[in-house]
DNA sequence: ATAATTCATCGTAATATTGCAATAAATAAA
DNA sequence: TTTATTTATTGCAATATTACGATGAATTAT
């Protein structure tokens, strides 16, 4: 049917796709790694930065502040955009456990 | 025009976006947490596991392994199913630096 | 050879995502 | 007030994703 079955899976598996997909595209792993590199900045900003328009840029950032990845504060005419630190450190925690408890399993394919 | 501009960002970050993206969908991860606990398990027991159909299963599948993060060993009638050990690392350490990166920029927002 | 089992693939429907132009909204400058 | 400036939102088109029934391909059992 087109929509995923989010009901049927636990709040874990849907929070942990959910933070995947906020990650999920080159365009919004950019704005987070230009976000890192200047610890914040306006929306026009990363509209110079990024080979996209102003409307599709905005839209990203969106999806990034709906996911909690990022905040953005109004500056008068602007929009300041920096990361927001403690989604930020529970998602690397959330991953980081992930990928420990694979790390334990053992590995031996059939 | 509803097509991601691949082309427009770099090999990295398009690889991390890809590798979010395998993830990105709770019954992905459901696998992968099944096969963790599991070890290796064939394509029917993943059937039994999940609320989907079997070939909406076996769409998954297909994308964990086109990302690299599974294989699928045929045995006899039945394919077994593995976490693919070095590309786990492998993601594990791309997510790792990701995310260290961001901790060790500052935080302070405007 | 025939039937059963297991999985992948095809076709299709429903929905989501991506991208942009145009426009609205809100503030600052003249 | 009028005009810029900056960002969000709306509307639309193109494409991708999700899901499933039906069918095909391969192997095993009878």
């Amino acid at each position: 049917m087109g929509v995923t079955k989010t009901a049927a899976f636990t709040a874990d598996q849907n929070e942990l796709a959910a933070m995947a997909k906020a990650l999920a595209h080159p365009a919004r792993i950019a704005i987070i790694e230009y976000l890192i590199r200047v610890n914040a900045c306006i929306c026009g900003d990363l509209v110079e930065e990024l080979p996209l328009a102003q409307a599709t840029v905005s839209q990203h950032l969106r999806e990034l502040k709906e996911a909690g990845l990022i905040r953005g504060n109004i500056e008068g005419v602007s929009v300041c955009y920096c990361l927001d630190a403690a989604r930020w450190s529970e998602l690397r925690d959330r991953m980081g456990a992930f990928f420990e408890q694979a790390r334990q399993a053992g590995t031996t394919c059939c």
